[in-house]
RNA sequence: GGCCCCAUCGUCUAGCCAGGUCAGGACACCAGCCUUUCAAGCUGGCGACACGGGUUCGAAUCCCGUUGGGGCUACCA
């Protein structure tokens, strides 16, 4: 294969034709996309959809970004980059008390970390409140919905009463809608009402993006409640006020909406609206097969992000649950899965949350990645290790070092954590980890002599150490793993690592030496 | 209970719509290679069409049923 570049998709701004000095065979989302690159030129994206489209992505307010919340939001990013249009942000915040601005922060912040893109909003569900009353109230005008003055109580009742007969329960089946005229005076007398929709009477059918044709039969839709008592929107009038507001032409949401859609589509035809051409997605399940809950790990991004993931990882990994981009390839970079995504490709199954799986992604990205766009995203671990507003030459060579050590890490958090032990005054030793090196009694002088030849070379670089190690190996009569081996544990106070000159070269000949003389009176202390 | 959705290796999936390749790939796992260690990488291995009926010369693919999972069934969203 010819000389190793980077996809320009990867690295905009890199000019750098060479791949990292450091990281000679880097992997992952670059070997990916060179194959495409070379096996597969022509995009496989084919749909019948034509764009521009006007999608939304509306959660609701909980305080954090649910990965399936993301993924929705993924899906719908893909869709509108892939056939252009209009990304709306639409904040579900109808249910005040449990909405606030932080909560409505946080999932912005979700968004753009993990790289979905809105181009309106975020609006607020809560604005349109007055638009949803004036919609009821064209309803009732028009006889598509009326007033219920039936209490919670006497509907629980009616449903009991129902379920023990074993009859499903319809409630215009067991009350009599009030006449307009009933309804006014009852009204006017003060007597608190809802309002509630006719659902039609007939079956209702869509034609869903990933599921195809859907039909539910009229007996089993039931008028519902569009405004309550106390004058507040239900979520249903809400959504398809505001889907007909912002002129929604595709519904991308999760499974968990396609029972509610026939009441969609009858509010959207009541209103005199077009029907938007639905797309229920999957729901995303941990590995007890059932909903994504807490019990079985991480379910927001930012835990993800906390955990030392990698945004791009998170969108590739999410976007692959439920999306096939058709071959071979799996790790490629945003732009690549916009050139390739289509809605024919969604899976309707529910799909389990691989966590190793995106764990390996993660780490794909990790090594392939330009360093340059990795390093900002180490940052805040950094800080938690106590490495951060490292400046000049400490900051290049911990550019240095994280390069060493990328593929040997498998999160942000244990780059960070791997990174410290080069930047330690003193290591620390456990003599545990130590226990074959003590009882090699020449070997503190040895370690000393090595020190020496490090000290004096002109050139503290890997050709010149790796010469001087295998140079006093010989002599000494030993192989030269016998020295390595302990030097690593002298610098890195670790058994694992990079290539051991690397690390003897980025760690600096004043660094090497202290740690080098400190080991060997460390060895000879607890070796007696 | 009723309605709706779903069903290929342990996991994510390709193949299904337009029946006919040893059912392909990836993660994980195992082994080997590489090697100063650990990773990474490379090579190989293990491993699936939920079940039962049809239709057909032929079914993972089309139809029906069963089982299993999930969702909805609120004056929650």
């Amino acid at each position: 294969m010819a000389a190793v570049t980077w996809p320009p998709i990867l690295s905009p701004q890199s000019s750098a034709p060479e791949p990292s000095p450091r990281n000679p065979n880097p992997t992952g989302p670059l070997r990916a996309f060179q194959e495409t690159d070379a096996m597969s030129p022509e995009p496989t994206g084919k749909t019948a959809l034509e764009g521009p489209v006007r999608v939304r992505f509306a959660p609701s307010p909980t305080g954090f970004l649910h990965v399936g919340g993301a993924r929705t939001a993924i899906y719908n990013d893909l869709l509108r980059q892939s056939l252009g249009g209009t990304f709306v942000l639409r904040i579900e915040d109808t249910d005040r008390e449990r909405s606030n601005q932080a909560m409505i922060e946080q999932i912005c912040q979700g968004l753009e970390w993990i790289g979905v893109e809105w181009d309106e909003g975020p609006l607020l569900q809560s604005d349109g409140v007055e638009r949803h009353r004036e919609a009821a109230r064209r309803l009732v005008e028009a006889g598509q919905a009326y007033y219920c003055f039936r209490t919670p109580e006497e509907l629980d009742e009616a449903r009991q009463a129902a379920e023990k007969r074993g009859v499903i329960f319809r409630y215009r089946e067991v009350f009599e809608p009030p006449s307009p005229a009933e309804a006014e005076r009852r009204r006017a007398a003060g007597e608190p009402c809802a309002v509630r929709f006719r659902m039609p009477e007939e079956d209702i059918r869509i034609v869903d993006l990933v599921r195809g044709e859907v039909a539910f039969p009229a007996e089993s839709l039931d008028d519902f409640i569009i405004l309550r008592s106390d004058g507040s929107p239900t979520y249903h009038l809400s959504v398809v006020c505001d889907d007909i507001e912002m002129a929604a032409t595709h519904v991308v949401r999760g499974e968990d909406h396609l029972s509610n859609t026939p009441k969609h589509v009858g509010l959207f035809r009541a209103l005199g609206a077009p029907v938007p051409t639905f797309g229920h997605l999957p729901l995303i399940l941990g590995s007890d097969r059932k909903r994504l809950s807490k019990r079985t790990g991480a379910t927001s991004v930012e835990e993800f992000r906390d955990q030392g993931l990698l945004p791009q990882a998170l969108y590739n990994a999410l976007a692959l649950l439920g999306w096939s981009p058709g071959d071979d390839l799996e790790v490629m970079p945003r732009e690549e899965m916009i050139a390739r995504f289509t809605v024919e490709r969604l899976n309707a199954a529910a799909a389990v949350f691989d966590r190793d799986k995106l764990a390996w992604i993660n780490g794909q990205y990790m090594s392939g990645l330009p360093l340059e766009e990795l390093l900002p995203h180490l940052e805040p671990f950094l800080e938690e290790v106590g490495l951060g507003g490292l400046e000049g030459a400490s900051r290049e060579r911990l550019a240095v070092v994280a390069d060493l050590l990328r593929t040997r890490a498998h999160t942000l958090r244990e780059l960070a954590a791997f990174a410290v032990a080069y930047f330690k005054e003193r290591v620390a030793y456990d003599p545990e980890e130590c226990a074959k090196f003590l009882g090699q009694d020449d070997l503190p002088a040895q370690l000393e002599r090595l020190a020496a030849r490090f000290g004096a070379l002109e050139a503290f670089e890997v050709e010149g150490l790796e010469r001087e190690l295998r140079a006093l190996a010989e002599e000494v009569g030993v192989k030269a793993g016998v020295l390595i081996h302990p030097t690593r544990m002298a610098l890195t106070g670790s058994k694992a690592g990079p290539s051991l000159f690397d690390v003897v070269a980025v760690m600096g000949r004043e660094a090497t030496l202290r740690h080098l003389t400190n080991f060997a009176a460390f060895l000879r202390s607890a070796g007696t």
